[in-house]
DNA sequence: CATTGTGAAGTGATTCACAGCA
DNA sequence: TGCTGTGAATCACTTCACAATG
């Protein structure tokens, strides 16, 4: 592996590993590390790149590639320790540490967000959660009360958070996000339909649901177009 | 523009608009669509790509080449008609026709899918609301009754749906969507972490709340690294 | 000798930069 | 003149294919 990413890396203070994983690849551990966490589940010791990368739904070629990036964990003629390599991941992604962080906007959505548990399992504590309404705050949502968004500041502090779910109205989502910005928050979360501005030090990502389903009614229009194609050809 | 996507289509019946728009841009029109909406309401008429290009949060040379491959919409020296070109958006994606969708899994998450005002004000209809437990079926979420998966099929034809949104526990995933699969269901969205298996002709997408907060995690710590290095290097 | 790790080739997406047009 | 539409250049990601190796 030489010059990772083909920058020109303007400062000639290299040799710290300037470990450029490829974006594309960050997406793709947590898939390779759920499917570890399943294998080591079956008491799988050992697995090939083929093995993981069937559990994982990507081809094994890059698998390898993918986890090139990170090290080499495998063995020749052999595959890859199941649990080596799960640690190995997971502290890649830093999922050695755990991660509290706040929900803003707990309508049904933040409600769902704050009792998935899928969160909780894999180093994600959630240390808040917070709305605007002041006659919801104090009411409990699972273990949690609900805090009043004043108290952000406050709590961001206490708690060392990082990381914020932002799951208002869109209308609501700028005004939470700065607000977030300003407590100290640097990775946000945005369920909002909404395009957030942030500054460049803050890293932003977007699920958006109902683009989900635009894609998949465009595939879907475009499969029914091609039905009726083949019909009018037969007809 | 000229053989775009450039596979040698075996094929000669070429004539008719083989219109290969690519995923990248096919993901990017709904951002698009709701920039235009919002333009819309601001009673804009006109806008040019730039100012496009801003409000979906994207640099406008990508915007023109995208808009590029649906037709030539815009005006040389001027710019785009708003509603114009959203309405053609919206016959591209599919979104001048409604989508009846069914939800499958009422637990937190599906409840709020349920609720969810962005999916019916971009012409997605719930059908139905599905849930394998029993004792829910016929409980009512807002207008809609909680039907029993063994009707799904019948819901399916009644309604000619097409579209299934997965939001069940990991477990019951795979089985839901054999039987979405089986009932006739061509597209399926996801929000159950596990990996699904679907026939050629069926288009998945996966949503996965918990690797959207491990990417923002890993780029975290990168920071945290980041800086720590600062320190040690000024130290 | 099965399987990794990786250069090299291939594919697809983005960006540049400007000719062409209203 | 100002802005679109688009070839050409670049960049990023994937896949191929095989030498290296436990």
């Amino acid at each position: 592996m030489t010059s990772v990413g083909g920058r020109r890396s303007g400062r000639a203070r290299d040799e710290r590993a300037e470990r450029g994983i490829p974006e594309a690849t960050v997406a793709r551990l947590p898939v390779y590390l759920r499917a570890l966490t399943a294998l080591s589940d079956l008491d799988v010791a050992t697995a090939s790149s083929e093995d993981l990368a069937v559990s994982a739904g990507v081809n094994s070629a890059k698998l390898r590639k993918d986890l090139s990036y990170l090290g080499t964990y495998g063995t020749r003629g052999v595959g890859y320790d199941v649990n080596y390599l799960r640690y190995q991941i997971a502290r890649e992604i830093g999922l050695t540490q755990d991660w509290p962080v706040v929900i803003v906007g707990i309508g049904n959505l933040g409600h769902a967000l704050a009792n998935y548990s899928g969160f909780a399992s894999r180093g994600f504590r959630v240390a808040a959660l917070l709305d605007s309404d002041r006659a919801r705050v104090g009411e409990k949502v699972g273990e949690l009360p609900i805090s009043s968004l004043d108290d952000l500041e406050e709590i961001v502090r206490a708690s060392s958070v990082s990381i914020g779910v932002i799951a208002t109205p869109a209308a609501a989502a700028q005004d939470v996000c700065d607000q977030l910005v300003a407590a100290g928050v640097s990775s946000i979360l945005n369920f909002a339909p909404a395009l957030l501005a942030v500054p460049d030090h803050v890293d932003i990502r977007k699920v958006d649901l109902s683009i989900e389903l635009q894609i998949l009614a465009y595939h879907e229009q475009r499969k029914a177009a091609g039905l009726a194609e083949i019909k009018a050809d037969a007809g």
